[in-house]
DNA sequence: CCTTATTTTGAACGATTGTTCAATCTAAAG
DNA sequence: CTTTAGATTGAACAATCGTTCAAAATAAGG
């Protein structure tokens, strides 16, 4: 059903379609997906309303592709991440959560604004249970990979158990990153000091639940 | 400059007004800002177009009033559950997290639709920017009420400990509350045990920031 | 170089948006 | 009951929305 291309495209145009992306994830995560019209994503990648269409085919295809971009590198992101910590060879609950959290969280911190937007961006799609089933393939393959590990790590523990924390951990992180102004305001500077904490949070507050009855007093 | 009326509203204005912030609530929780359209709004309340107008006065007027409504309601019922905790005598960091979580967790579980509806739009509004005047004047208040009384439970601690621990627990609360037809399909009927769950969570994720250094193991 | 698939423009389409307004109905106040 | 402020209707307003399309510009393939 598709059709297929005859020519490869040229890098113009890879440019083009990549700075329309930039501009829609922009916009969608400052003002949501109806709220960002075609034409002030075409407006802010300096191209025609018609390219933007042409590229995106549609507002709700370039919404996705919009999303699953970030989504597919911040997956092989995390995998990467996940190898390295099992083959370090000591896998703790805490190594797992670092590996999920850390490079994202750095990356939305220090790095451009991009995955800043991305952040945004994917709080947009947590509320609108319109695109369960965009968050469902973008997130959830990689939610399991790491549940999985996690549950090798607590033979005992329910599987329900461990997605639930692997849901609110998730909650805390995208809260960290589209709060982190107001936090940041509070104690400037101590950037890594506050990743740390992030998992901390994560990391007591998932073994609370894996290991059930009063694990400390 | 406000005009001020010269007579009382009749029984019926009333209900028509709440049967469209009722309306409002929910497709401002379903679609969003600007992906629910005053008109729509105005077909599920059974009223005209410019009624919703009349009565909420502008767009982000009417959306301004429908988050407040349910939010003051919401402030009132905690204050009252964490003076009930006060007067029990005993204050555990757990029991203030049980009287901001536990009573408008079984409302938005148990209760009428209206409440779950205010959850997705609490996410929404967690999830704008623009909306983070609003979030500040609903929020704020009542969220610092609690973390002074955690700060009073533990004084060494750090108010910026407190502030974080507190926002990540909200975020845990609401992606129970919004995403808990994932957690409910995975293992019905267990609905209270689940909130208990989510506070074991929260309780230890806290302790484990407001109190710095490996506190179990 | 020549052909033509693809990219880009510019303008238009109908539909829907939030808002406004005069007319009509309702009911509170005297 | 009479008066009239307020509630409700129905229709219209200009603006913006996503989408479509023919024509021009670009550049890959032969």
């Amino acid at each position: 059903m598709e059709k297929q291309r005859k020519r490869a495209p040229s890098a113009r145009s890879l440019q083009t379609k990549a700075r329309i992306l930039d501009a829609a994830e922009q916009l969608f995560a400052e003002r949501g997906f109806e709220g960002a019209s075609l034409r002030d994503i075409a407006a802010l990648a300096g191209v025609q309303v018609g390219l933007v269409h042409h590229h995106g085919g549609g507002k709700e295809e370039l919404f996705h592709q919009t999303v699953t971009r970030r989504a597919d590198e911040l997956a092989a992101l995390r995998l990467t991440e996940l190898e390295a910590l099992k083959q370090s060879g000591d896998v703790t609950l805490r190594g797992l959560l670092d590996a999920f959290m850390r490079a994202y969280v750095t990356l939305a911190r220090n790095g451009g604004a991009h995955w800043q937007h991305y952040g945004r961006l994917v709080a947009h799609v947590s509320a609108d249970p319109r695109w369960r089933p965009l968050a469902a393939e973008c997130f959830d393959p990689t939610a399991n990979r790491f549940i999985e590990e996690i549950l090798a790590l607590y033979p005992a523990a329910e599987r329900q158990a461990a997605a639930t924390g692997q849901v609110y951990s998730v909650a805390a992180m995208l809260a960290f990153l589209n709060t982190g102004w107001r936090i940041e305001a509070l104690s400037p500077g101590a950037a890594e000091a506050q990743v740390d904490q992030l998992i901390d949070f994560c990391t007591a507050g998932m073994e609370a639940i894996l290991s059930p009855g009063p694990t400390c007093t």
